[in-house]
DNA sequence: CTACGGATTTTCT
DNA sequence: GAAAATCCGTAGT
């Protein structure tokens, strides 16, 4: 049985902090009584007040995007592109809204079950290929730790999706714009992309 | 290796 | 009705 050791002032920091922060520290996921861990290697950040990339851009309030608006501590989990799901790490005080996108992990434990999730198969079976195509985006590494928009919402310090510090440390992080936000006008150009250097499940270098 | 287009459905207008 | 914080297979270099 293992918990967060992260404490509550962690998520209370801004989103550009919390992005750099989140890189090197484990998402626990525990799935039909089984842990699913992987360390976060990319990150991204998204502040509503400032960034027309955000999905809380203007103040905008409707029943998706709700988890933005409450305190950092909990995961806002969305439903994009017909089939994928994304998570957001929420950070901040209350109606503020921001969030830091999980997009890549390295995986750790619960590999097997990760495999099956994702393609259906046992990992002694996947390809080079696929090992490296675990987790390395955000719709994929939701696929494979079994977080969909049923976890909106949901405490990371509660059983079933949390956050883990290992002592984890001496990495070099890079920024980069962020992916996937052609729509965005000036926040395209905002280097609101964190990553760990060299890490080979990053989704893009 | 990179580039491109199609898949698929929730969400909000 | 249109867009979406993505991914994958196929084709070409």
């Amino acid at each position: 049985m293992i918990k967060s050791n992260i404490p509550k002032e962690f998520y209370l920091k801004d989103a550009l902090t919390l992005a750099k922060e989140l890189l090197g520290k484990i998402l626990v996921r525990k799935y039909e009584n089984e842990y699913i861990a992987g360390r976060i290697v990319e990150t991204e950040a998204y502040i509503a007040s400032i960034d027309k990339a955000s999905h809380a851009y203007g103040g905008k309030r409707t029943p998706r995007v709700a988890p933005l608006y409450e305190e950092g501590g909990i995961a806002y989990v969305y439903f994009i592109y017909g089939m994928y799901s994304c998570m957001n790490v929420i950070t901040g005080p209350k109606d503020d809204a921001q969030g830091v996108l999980i997009r890549a992990l390295e995986p750790l434990e619960g590999k097997e079950l990760m495999s099956h999730l994702r393609f259906n198969k046992s990992y002694s079976d996947l390809k080079p290929r696929e090992i490296l195509n675990l987790t390395s985006g955000p719709g994929k590494l939701c696929k494979a730790l079994a977080i969909d928009k049923a976890l909106t919402g949901i405490s990371l310090y509660s059983d079933e999706l949390f956050l883990y510090d290992d002592g984890f440390e001496g990495f070099n992080i890079i920024s980069k714009k962020r992916i996937g936000i052609d729509y965005a006008e000036e926040a395209i150009d905002f280097p609101w992309r964190f990553y760990i250097e060299d890490n080979k499940y990053i989704s893009k270098k």
